[in-house]
DNA sequence: TAAGACTGCGCAACCGTTTGCGTTCTCAAT
DNA sequence: ATTGAGAACGCAAACGGTTGCGCAGTCTTA
């Protein structure tokens, strides 16, 4: 039907008889061309619809304009909002975004990184999967020249760009706020081991209730493999404690709605017989009849945002680095915030 | 620090002293190389930690072994689970998928083909947004050879791909089903007029409604604009019928959230007063006390799945459609069925 | 032993764009 | 008229990989 010849450069030059460097030039507004030659190509370009061929200046120049964002799953809000801040910044910055689930499979997550390698991506964003331990896959990374920045579930290692929430602030307010409201016996359904919030989470659960004198109780203390199965054993483990817990900590908002539903079933009524209090504060709890009575807010905008800014900082800083320091890593701390849903 | 010289074939050639062609062929296997020299230059390759470049394949065979894909948003589960069925796929065939957002808005959608084209993606698979009526920036993509296909809000005109969930036979069971418990007002909250499943919903309300001898009452039929504000809205007016509707049917599990909020702020008990029917069948539901009687499902995963096969089919028939008939289009329907949460 | 067939590899063009450097032209100043 | 400085543009290489074709060398066969 159609020639299916795309219009290239070349054919600019020769229909105009300039030569390809002169169109190349006109078309970036070069000042070695004149204003005559300059209006005739682009003229041309646009009745031709020419679209430059992304393909061949990521070739010749060595650049794709893409970042890669390597995370968990899309299903959960939270990182699909935190997709929305990287976005945002990264199409600001004329670039784009290549996204893959490693759904918390690390055999997935290096196999991602790989084509990533292969597509010679400019910069890679990574929450890391839930069994996620050896970082390999990452530092290999260093060799191409490929900046990295991870947000949320980072590596406890040193010597990497990371953004996350501090578990510190937004615990200490949920447990106070918790104390407050009365609650004396607080169980903690907790993440993997391996997930760095874990510990810190933990930490401060146990400072703050040693500063308001009261009994610390591990056997409060549960975690959860993220599963559903898995968050309904923590429950039954939770909930079988004697005095049996009043309000319960959970790791995430989606936890919390398995955690809500297996009370329900033991014939509990939440924000009455306990109480929940979680992390993230996703719109849909907004939903329920009966959300937790708090959540603490992680702003996944504003951490794909911040991770997003810290790649195009480090992609835009080519040789200098070598002059600079060893190497410098960013850590970003961002501190959450209790976000009170029900007054009881 | 790192010599920052990423390994190429020409290295290995030099390396080797043998040809650039030679070590190509010998890294594909082709049968016109020894196997001594084959097996010395995949272990270089494997020494060196040799990568082909994608940048220059992609230039070369003007393929760039990447689809787009372009969506409303990533938040909604359907379209999360969508994504899940086209990585599927694609990732199966060895293609990338560049993931973007629409957020029903046709300036950006216009913006992200544009960008598409740029990048030479192989193909493209296409949700609508919500206020898309005219298609040019579609069509367009015929000029560069790019097939589309549509998934789940598809364009009303004929000469397209298309998958997506039949409104007839979900929306059939859903009504009979509520008939058959009792329901005899029964409301519609609708989608934007300009949806094609707004459509068929209607018609296939009334055909049962005639069928089973009701009266219709172009009053109980509403429709939102999506936002959480248009759904209340239309609500208040379908809540103001008298006799006022006894149950609801609700264009998607989403809106029905909010609609079901705002019947809750009405002092109506869901399930009582009140009940919904809705569509998709999303996971979260499943979290609520006072679920959906019922939803219809669309099968997301199934969807994006279909829409990424066909799509890959078509990418890989090149020339020979000249020779087919003029064009043919894919229109591949998937039936909703009814999936009952409650009992009453 | 010479012809033919086959094996194994190299040459070089090509894809579209960018860019350093050189060349030509214009025009003002001498 | 000669010179010199800019202005305006062209030449050609380079990016990394693929592939049709050609050319040696080896082996088989009559």
């Amino acid at each position: 039907m159609n020639g299916n010849k795309l219009p290239t450069i070349k054919e600019i030059a020769k229909r105009l008889n300039v030569s390809v460097s002169t169109v190349s030039r006109a078309l970036h507004d070069h000042p070695g061309i004149g204003l005559r030659t300059k209006t005739r190509v682009q003229e041309l370009a646009r009745e031709l619809d020419y679209q430059p061929n992304q393909a061949a200046i990521s070739f010749k120049q060595s650049k794709t304009y893409t970042i890669g964002v390597v995370l968990p799953n899309l299903k959960e809000e939270f990182f699909s909002e935190a997709i929305n801040g990287i976005e945002e910044i990264a199409t600001g910055h004329k670039y784009n975004v290549l996204i893959s689930q490693s759904r918390d499979d690390i055999q997935r997550e290096k196999q991602i990184i790989s084509t990533m390698i292969n597509n010679r991506v400019d910069g890679i964003i990574a929450s890391l999967g839930a069994n996620t331990t050896s970082y390999e896959h990452f530092t290999t990374l260093k060799k191409y020249g490929i900046p990295v920045v991870f947000f949320d579930r980072v590596p406890s290692l040193p010597d990497f760009n990371k953004v996350y929430a501090n578990m510190n602030t937004g615990t200490r307010e949920a447990i106070e706020f918790l104390i407050e409201k009365g609650h004396r016996r607080i169980g903690v359904l907790n993440g993997p081991e391996k997930m760095r919030s874990t510990h810190e989470r933990i930490e401060t659960y146990k400072q703050v209730l040693i500063k308001k004198r009261l009994k610390i109780d591990l056997g409060l203390v549960t975690s959860t493999d993220l599963t559903r199965e898995g968050t309904h054993q923590a429950m039954q483990q939770l909930l079988s404690q004697r005095p049996r817990p009043t309000a319960i900590l959970v790791i995430n908002d989606y936890i919390a709605l398995d955690a809500m539903q297996y009370a329900r079933k033991q014939k509990l009524k939440i924000g009455k017989d306990i109480c929940f209090v979680s992390y993230a504060n996703l719109p849909i709890t907004s939903y329920l009849e009966t959300p937790p009575m708090a959540s603490v807010e992680q702003y996944p905008f504003q951490q794909g945002a911040k991770a997003a800014e810290i790649l195009m900082e480090l992609i835009d800083t080519p040789a200098k680095e070598k002059a600079q320091a060893p190497e410098t890593f960013q850590n970003v701390v961002i501190n959450g915030t209790l976000v009170i849903h029900t007054k009881r």
